[in-house]
DNA sequence: GTCTATACAGGGATAGAC
DNA sequence: GTCTATCCCTGTATAGAC
């Protein structure tokens, strides 16, 4: 009687069908009827254990967090000098975002739409230790001499993530332009842009030296 | 009888309605009564210019795309050295985008749902030209020399640009963050940023130095 | 061109049996 | 815990008068 495939409980199956459609097209897009349908579950079921559908968007973007905070999580401190140490974690971070591209677009487009409110909440519960250990290890490095002294290591970290970001979200754009070369390898747009923020774009030395 | 407010013909007042409401809310939060409502006019009267919802949006981002593009434009060449003018620029866009936060909104938001297909409508009307002469003005200055030869130019072009997306974006977040400081003043954050992109995050000349 | 009125579909949420 | 059946509302779109 019982079908064959894994079944798992209904709750799990409503949240990782709740956490795809979400992804893919969006909180209003998506009918409790379709999260029934996709998760093999009655429509009122889904009501008896989320109040109603704002708590099972809340619930799904919660356990994607969780998720993909723990694969960040990994990255704790690692072997090799300073600028070996941000270039891998910057390659990593941004395999990370690539990996888990539908979480990473569901939250986006819930920062896009409820702003403040939730910007509070990701920044206290979400992001905030994640970003704090990251200016940490900068602040560390600061001490050491390693950067700058009159740089903001949040700023620098800001940067790093953010610019990983601008790769996932614009990429569909600046792959059709015709000067960009490095749409298509994530590897090499890393390396490179690690390297501006590390080295900047100005000719090596040329702040020091006279200009012609 | 004709009321006193300005009243413009039809079209324009709902264009300028759905622009405002489709940014703030989103394509699905927004319904044909809301716009029909703030532009003051029957809901048919919509249904009469436009053949359905789809077509009113996409003529509302054309339109928006123009007019956020045009102020872009005005940046041509201006007077000063290379890092100056690249600082300003750097900042008017970032003014730019804060200015016109909702077209921005709007958007970002339309190309997290429709993805390549926009992508590549947006790349080649909207962006294309603007990103290709940025570029052009990048690699004017690295033939001069006055940046490195070994970057590449739209890799800067991009960094430039994202991060002024960023810190549209993710604003509302980092605005919690205790070690953020730079949230509040657009001007501050975008002096930092492009000194970082300019300079880089290590010390001066400890690339060509040794390291203890 | 603009309105009122209305048809029609779909979505959120509940009641009550099993 | 899970289902079937149903209620009510909102939203898109159209018909037809002015």
């Amino acid at each position: 009687m019982p079908t064959e495939t894994a079944e798992r409980d209904a709750v799990s199956r409503i949240l990782e069908a709740a956490r795809r459609l979400f992804a893919e097209q969006g909180f209003d897009a998506v009918s409790m009827n379709a999260i029934a349908d996709a998760a093999e579950v009655s429509k009122a079921n889904i009501f008896h254990h989320f109040k109603n559908k704002d708590e099972l968007y809340l619930a799904t973007l919660k356990a994607a967090c969780v998720s993909s905070c723990a694969q960040i999580e990994r990255f704790d401190q690692s072997a090799g000098g300073f600028e070996q140490r941000l270039a891998r974690y910057a390659a990593e971070h941004l395999q990370n975002i690539l990996d888990n591209a539908q979480v990473t677009r569901l939250i986006q487009r819930d920062l896009l739409e409820n702003g403040p409110q939730r910007g509070r909440q990701f920044a206290e519960q979400v992001f905030g230790q994640t970003f704090a250990r990251l200016v940490e290890i900068l602040r560390v490095g600061q001490r050491r001499g390693e950067l700058r002294q009159d740089v903001d290591p949040a700023l620098v970290a800001l940067m790093v993530i953010g610019s990983n970001l601008t790769f996932f979200q614009a990429r569909e754009v600046f792959r059709h332009f015709p000067d960009v070369t490095f749409a298509e390898s994530p590897e090499t747009y890393s390396r490179m842009a690690v390297d501006i923020v590390l080295h900047g774009m100005l000719p090596r030395g040329r702040t020091e030296n006279e200009r012609d």
